[in-house]
DNA sequence: ACCTGAACACCGTTCAAGT
DNA sequence: ACCTGAACACCGTTCAAGT
């Protein structure tokens, strides 16, 4: 319910009318968050300077005096997508162990990556700005409170480190599996496949066939939860080998 | 040593000049496997029919006779990279059990990946062929070598399941992760990257400046190794608690 | 100051025409 | 049977020109 929070005054409208509180007033906000709004309706591949333009009541090259390229844009998206975590309740009030906080940061990424499936690629595979990023924690302002956080609860830095390295393995794989099987291509794709290379028959694949239903099935939320339990025991052990403080 | 195994007959010239094996004969399977070394050289956002038919030799319309459109070029590129797990020696010798099955094959799939990190965020995003197929497990005959594998080491249909669904789960977290930062795009975009949202001093980030060393340094290969044997411990247990056989 | 028109150098893709 | 030329409908991006 709180997950999308990115808001954009203009109204729901899919044609390209312009909305009326857009028509006036670009801005480099507006346009990313537009942006957002576009991909997660057409996915990233469909999104073109001139159609953003034209739903925001503008020719394409007006945009360039606010964002200098279509890849800057969409690195704007991703950080857009990823500054939601600020407005998340779940992640604001304190958190009494650090288990608890590691569940509550984790379950507010998984929020925001289901509600912008079609982002979530880019979140995942767009270079970072800088090496110490590790997606899906792309934000200098987070990691610094992911780190801050640890310390806070007398994690070591090696512990430190090596929690936020495996925090951001576990998010990655999960939520980029998840939100492959919500995205609007894959299922738009799976119609119209044809494989041409090699034309497979799923009779050759006996096991395959048997197990189609638990394999396609989905339980992403419980193989999350169990994963994220196993992590933070993980987490433990390396805690207790440690020895606390820096 | 043996990570790249895509032959394609032509030499090294990067230059427009067909190579002059190439030259006549063309063919689905030459096509893609130059894609895939065009995608190794230059990244996937590059490669456009006209280049890549003037590397063969040929107009951008003749490739046309072969291959779809520039999307299914991509879909046999996963495919063709993926399938160099055939030709690794590493998965072919029966395994003892089924801990060194996993491992074995997860070092092949690591070596592919990092042999093609180019390549790899396809592996990871593109929209499977068919449901049960996890990125990066995206062959049916694959999939089901690895079913029928456990189920031979005697595991239950729901030990198999759920080694399957964490196995990939890890195997694509990590090595996306790891190939992100080999990517060619990843250092030639740290550059030039000037963030246009906010501007970001490092200076105010004073955790993330202390630790830039450890966040930024490599030590995938033992992260990897020792992730790994944490899921091959983890599946122990879901072995234990559920007994063997079908 | 902010937006537009026209233009440039590209794309993917189709199809009639060449050999 | 296999490839090419020309064309279509688009792209991202630049820049002089409009208001």
């Amino acid at each position: 319910v709180d997950g999308s929070s990115v808001e954009v005054p203009g109204g729901a409208s899919r044609s390209e009318r312009p909305t009326a509180s857009a028509r006036r007033g670009l801005d480099t906000r507006l346009i990313v968050s537009e942006a957002v709004r576009f991909i997660d309706q057409h996915g990233p591949d469909q999104l073109t300077m001139r159609q953003l333009g034209a739903r925001l009541g503008v020719e394409a090259m007006a945009l360039y005096r606010y964002v200098p390229s279509r890849e800057q844009l969409l690195d704007g998206v991703v950080e857009l997508v990823m500054d939601e975590l600020y407005r998340d309740s779940r992640v604001d009030q304190e958190a009494g162990t650090w288990q608890e906080y590691l569940q509550r940061l984790a379950h507010a990424v998984r929020v925001i990556a289901l509600a912008h499936p079609e982002v979530f690629p880019l979140v995942a595979t767009r270079p970072p700005a800088a090496p110490w990023l590790r997606p899906p924690l792309r934000s200098l302002r987070w990691v610094e409170a992911f780190l801050g956080g640890l310390a806070g609860f007398g994690f070591s830095t090696y512990a430190t480190v090596y929690a936020y390295r495996a925090f951001a393995t576990f998010l990655l794989g999960h939520l980029l599996l998840e939100t492959g099987t919500h995205a609007i291509h894959a299922t738009a794709k799976l119609n119209a496949d044809i494989e041409f290379l090699e034309s497979d028959d799923l009779a050759d694949y006996p096991r395959i066939s048997a197990l189609a239903p638990e394999l396609s099935g989905g339980g992403y939320e419980e193989e999350f939860e169990a994963a994220l339990e196993d992590l933070i025991n993980r987490l433990q052990l390396v805690l207790d080998q440690d020895g606390p403080s820096t």
